[in-house]
DNA sequence: CTGGGGAGGGGGCCC
DNA sequence: TGGGCCCCCTCCCCA
């Protein structure tokens, strides 16, 4: 499906969405004030954790998401953290996220390692999440709308149960995040903070290898791949590396690995 | 066909 | 508890 489908053209400027709730101290996210301050606004030469060259894991589609990271790994890029730490704060202890009315349930998984990883999983559609936060985001954007309801989205059939669910929702219906130059509209500020530098030809990350830069900080990452002589992502059959999942999905649905 | 860049979305963490 | 930020993932397109 074209990008373009998932955006939207405000093209009727007299109907301008509320930015007050958009706009955070980093005023550049607005389309309405960049024309104001010359740009570059955008923070220059970003420059990546140390964890961004840290010596990378192999990952499998045996070992990819699941597994726990090796504790003698610090996390790629921020590599979730709450994959491999499941005593975080969110579901310590006597703390029980459960209650009478939460049908929520905290599980113990093993993944193929026989590792057990702890789980909180929707009592209403079974999706699990590594935290209880991110449980219940989850109820509130979908299972519990749908059994407990009482904020309707007046541009569709959704309803949520909390205000704020509802709000996050409208988003993607209002669009109110709107590049001043092309119009497109999108959801979230910092996607059109992203969307800008396609105009603007900012490039804030470089790579160090061979100054190449890019608007785009997981690009870059994905980009650090191609200097790596054992990249990330490795066919369990052949052993051949490659730099993306998507590219190791290919090779595998290519014909090599047809002997699972 | 493969590899890589551009672009956008979802989930998790933190304030 | 809500919102912002960050990271990872995915899709599309092109060389």
């Amino acid at each position: 499906m074209p990008r373009s489908f998932l955006v939207k053209k405000h093209t009727n400027f007299a109907k301008k969405p509320n930015y007050s709730e958009l706009e955070s101290p980093t005023v550049f996210i607005s389309p309405y004030i960049y024309r104001a301050i010359p740009l570059p606004l955008i923070p220059q030469a970003e420059i990546l954790s140390p964890g961004a060259y840290s010596p990378i894991t192999v990952w499998t589609t045996n070992n990819l998401p699941l597994s726990p990271l090796p504790s003698d790994l610090s996390p790629i890029s921020g590599y979730p953290s709450s994959l491999s730490d499941t005593s975080s704060k969110d579901h310590s202890g006597s703390e029980s996220p459960r209650s009478d009315e939460d049908d929520s349930i905290l599980t113990k998984l093993t993944d193929p390692h026989g590792v057990e990883t702890e789980k909180f999983q929707c009592g209403l559609c079974s999706k699990s999440y590594s935290t209880y936060s991110g449980l219940l985001k989850h109820k509130q954007l979908h299972c519990d709308a749908q059994s407990r309801k009482s904020f309707s989205c007046k541009y569709c059939e959704k309803e949520y149960v909390s205000l704020g669910a509802l709000k996050m929702h409208i988003r993607t219906h209002t669009l109110p995040c709107v590049c001043k130059i092309c119009g497109k509209a999108f959801s979230r500020p910092w996607l059109l903070q992203g969307h800008i530098r396609t105009h603007t030809g900012e490039k804030p990350f470089s790579c160090p290898h061979c100054n190449r830069a890019f608007a785009d900080r997981s690009n870059l990452r994905a980009h650090l791949q191609t200097h790596s002589d054992v990249k990330k992502y490795q066919c369990k059959n052949c052993s051949k590396t490659f730099s993306r999942m998507s590219l190791l999905h290919k090779h595998e649905e290519s014909g090599c690995c047809v002997a699972h």
